[in-house]
DNA sequence: GGCACAGGTGTTTACGCAAACATCATTCGG
DNA sequence: CCGAATGATGTTTGCGTAAACACCTGTGCC
C-alpha cells in the first residue's frame, strides 16, 4: 500500500473510477475536450466527439460530481427536509418533489425530521447547508422560524404546506377554498352546523382550515362549535371521536385529514352512530385508501404532483436567479362526495 | 442543452462561504491546522484549536462537502432508490433509513423510480453512480436483475424487502414467518381453507408470501383455491373482492398487504358479506390505520425501523470494509390479532 | 550537555474538473 | 490575396480540502 518512492503516490484507496485525464488519453485529445463533451459544448468537431464518447464508454467513465461541484459551486441536488413520511402527505409530497426535481435533472438530498421541535428542523438545515445542495424544500413546516434559522440570503428556500406569513417561497393548497367547499358541502345538505376535528395546533395548514371553517360558519350564520384538535394521526382521530360521539347534537363533521376521519368514523360506529345516517364525516387530502372507506369518505382531493412541480420550479427560478417568477403559488383542491355525507335525519 | 448563446450565464457565482485559508487568516494559524481542527484531530494545542473555533464560529465557516468529498473520495451519503412512497411500507422504510443514516452521519440521496422496469432502475442507479453516494440501498426491488446492472463491484448495495436470490446483501422480513402466522391463524380459527389475495407476481416480497400461504395449507391437508393477484392498492383488492364475495364458499382471506385487505373488505361489504361473521380477512404491515378500519384488522406486524437499521449498519460494514458481519439479515413479524378474522358461522 | 523523541505547527502537493486564456487552422469579405 | 473573424483544440490555473512531509520547539533520559 505504502511505498516509499520519490514522489510516492498516495495511499488512498486505489483510484477505481477513470478520470478525465484517462479518458484523454486513451482518445488523444487534452482534458479539456473530455470536458468539452462531457458538458454538451457545441464547439467540438463531430469526429472528435465521437472519439472521446467511444473512450468513455471504453473506460465507464462517470463524471465526478465532486470535483464538478467544488469548481462550478453548483452541486446539482436540492435538499428536502420532511417530517413523518409516514404520513400520507408527507410522503406523497416528497415523492411529487423528488420526481420534478429528477426531471430537472436534479438529486434530493432528504432529510427525516423526527420531533417536531424548532432545534430538529435547525439540525437538518446544518446538514444540508455543508453547502452540498444548491437549494432547500421545507415540507409542513409549522416550526419554521424565519430569525431563528442561520441561513445565507444566498440559500434559496420554498415552503411546502407551511405558513405563507414568512419570507420565504411558498407553494400551497388553497386550504381556504378547500375547507369552505366541504363545509358548505355539508350544510347545504341540510345540517345546522358542522363541527371540526381539527390538526394540531402549531400546524399552519391547520390553522388554514380551522379558519375558513369558521368564516364559513359564521357566513352561514351557523353556530359555532368548540374546535376539537388531533394531531393528523388515525389514533388521534379516534380519541377524539369518542368524545363527538357523545354529544347527540353532532350531526356533522368536517374533519382536517382523512387518516383522522378513520379513526373518527371508527369511534362514530362503536358508539353505535351510523355513518352517515346519524352523523355526516368529510375528510381532507383524498388519500388513496379514502374511496374504500367504510363508508367511502366525502373528502377534498389534493393534487400533491402539482404541489411538487411548483416547489421545484420555484425554487429552479430561484437558484438560477429568476426572481422575476412568481414566489406564491396555490393549488385548487377538489370537493369528491362519496358516501360519508348525507342530509340529516328527520328528527 | 444547447447553450450556444451568450458565454455569461456560467459565471462563477460570488464566493458566499468562507474557506479554511479565511478562518486560518483570521486565527492566526495554517489552513492545515484549521483543517485538524475541522476534523477533530488530537495533536492540535488546546489554545490554538479555540482560537481556530472562534474564528469558524465568527465567519460561519462551514466545510465544504465538495471539496472534502474529492479529497477523500468519500461523500458522506447513501443512495436510496425505491418504488411509489405512496406506498405505506415504502415510505416507512426509507423514513426509517433515513433516521438510521442520520445517525450515522450520513444523507440520503434518494430516487423515485416510478415504473417498474429495468430501464428505470437502471437510470436511477446511473445518476446515483455519478459516484456522488458511497452506497446504495435499494426498496422493494423486485425488477433487481444482477447482470444487468452495471455496478462496479466497489459499489456496495443493500437490498430491503427484495429478492434473497441476488449476490447482494439483503434485509427483509420473515415473509414466510408472517405468512405461517396468519394462515396458520385463520385455520385455527376453523376454517376448512384459506383464501389469498397475493401482491404483484414479479415481486419476491409478494412470491415468499404466497409460497408460505401455499406450504402451511399443504402442510394441514387444507384444499390449495386458486391465486388472486392484486398489484398493492386498495382499488386492486376492491376489484379482486367483487369476485371473492360472489364465492359462497370463500369463509377466509389472506391478503398480502393491508391496504388490499381494506378494498376487499370494502367489496366483501356491499355483496352483503359480513366482516368477520361471513368472512375473515388479514393484512399484512400493521399500517397505522389498520387498528381503524371496519372492522379493525388482524394482521402481520412489520418493524420498518429495525429494517431501515439493518440496511444502514450492513450497508456501512461494506462501506467501511468490515465485510464479515452478516451478509442478510432477516426481521420477525408478529401477527396482530383483531376483529376481522372469527370462526366460520356454523352453517 | 547532548541526543533521541514526541507533540505541535507550517509547507507542499494532489484530488478531478471547468474557466480563462492561448494557439492554430480555416473561412470569408473586400 | 490579405486581414479579420470563426471554430477547434491545447495549456494553464485554481476551486477547498486533507495527506504527506518538513520543521520546529521542548522534554526526558543518560
Amino acid at each position: 500500500m505504502t511505498e516509499k518512492k520519490a514522489r510516492t503516490p498516495r495511499s488512498r484507496p486505489a483510484r477505481q473510477w477513470p478520470s478525465m485525464a484517462d479518458v484523454a488519453a486513451l482518445a488523444g485529445v487534452s482534458s479539456q475536450t473530455v470536458s468539452r463533451v462531457s458538458n454538451n459544448r457545441t464547439n467540438v468537431d463531430a469526429a472528435t466527439r465521437e472519439k472521446v464518447l467511444a473512450a468513455m464508454k471504453t473506460l465507464g467513465y462517470r463524471p465526478n460530481t465532486a470535483a464538478r461541484a467544488l469548481v462550478t459551486g453548483r452541486f446539482g441536488a436540492i435538499g428536502v427536509i420532511s417530517f413523518d413520511v409516514g404520513a400520507h402527505g408527507n410522503a406523497r409530497t416528497l415523492g411529487a418533489v423528488a420526481d420534478a426535481a429528477r426531471e430537472a435533472g436534479f438529486s434530493i438530498n432528504f432529510m427525516g425530521v423526527r420531533a417536531q421541535t424548532e432545534a430538529a428542523v435547525q439540525e437538518a438545515f446544518q446538514h444540508l447547508m455543508l453547502q452540498s445542495v444548491d437549494g432547500i424544500v421545507l415540507i409542513e413546516s409549522q416550526m419554521l422560524d424565519t430569525t431563528s434559522l442561520h441561513l445565507p440570503p444566498s440559500m434559496p428556500v420554498v415552503v411546502a404546506d407551511g405558513d405563507a406569513g414568512h419570507a420565504y417561497a411558498n407553494v400551497d393548497f388553497d386550504q381556504a377554498l378547500g375547507a369552505h367547499s366541504a363545509v358548505t358541502h355539508l350544510l347545504g345538505l341540510g345540517h345546522r352546523t358542522v363541527w371540526h376535528l381539527a390538526g394540531p395546533r402549531d400546524s399552519f395548514a391547520a390553522r388554514r382550515r380551522t379558519e375558513s371553517w369558521r368564516t364559513t360558519l359564521e357566513a352561514a350564520g351557523a353556530p359555532l362549535p368548540e374546535v376539537l384538535h388531533g394531531d393528523w394521526s388515525a389514533e388521534s382521530g379516534y380519541r377524539v371521536g369518542q368524545e363527538l360521539a357523545a354529544r347527540p347534537e353532532v350531526t356533522a363533521v368536517f374533519t382536517a385529514n382523512d387518516q383522522m376521519a378513520l379513526g373518527l368514523m371508527r369511534a362514530l360506529h362503536e358508539a353505535g352512530r351510523r355513518v352517515p345516517q346519524d352523523v355526516s364525516v368529510t375528510g381532507f387530502d383524498d388519500m388513496s385508501e379514502a374511496a374504500f372507506f367504510q363508508p367511502p369518505l366525502t373528502t377534498v382531493r389534493q393534487d400533491f404532483d402539482l404541489v411538487g412541480r411548483h416547489c421545484v420550479r420555484l425554487l429552479l427560478d430561484q437558484i438560477e436567479g429568476r426572481s422575476d417568477g412568481p414566489r406564491r403559488m396555490a393549488v385548487e383542491p377538489a370537493l369528491v362526495v362519496r358516501g360519508s355525507t348525507a342530509s340529516p335525519a328527520r328528527g
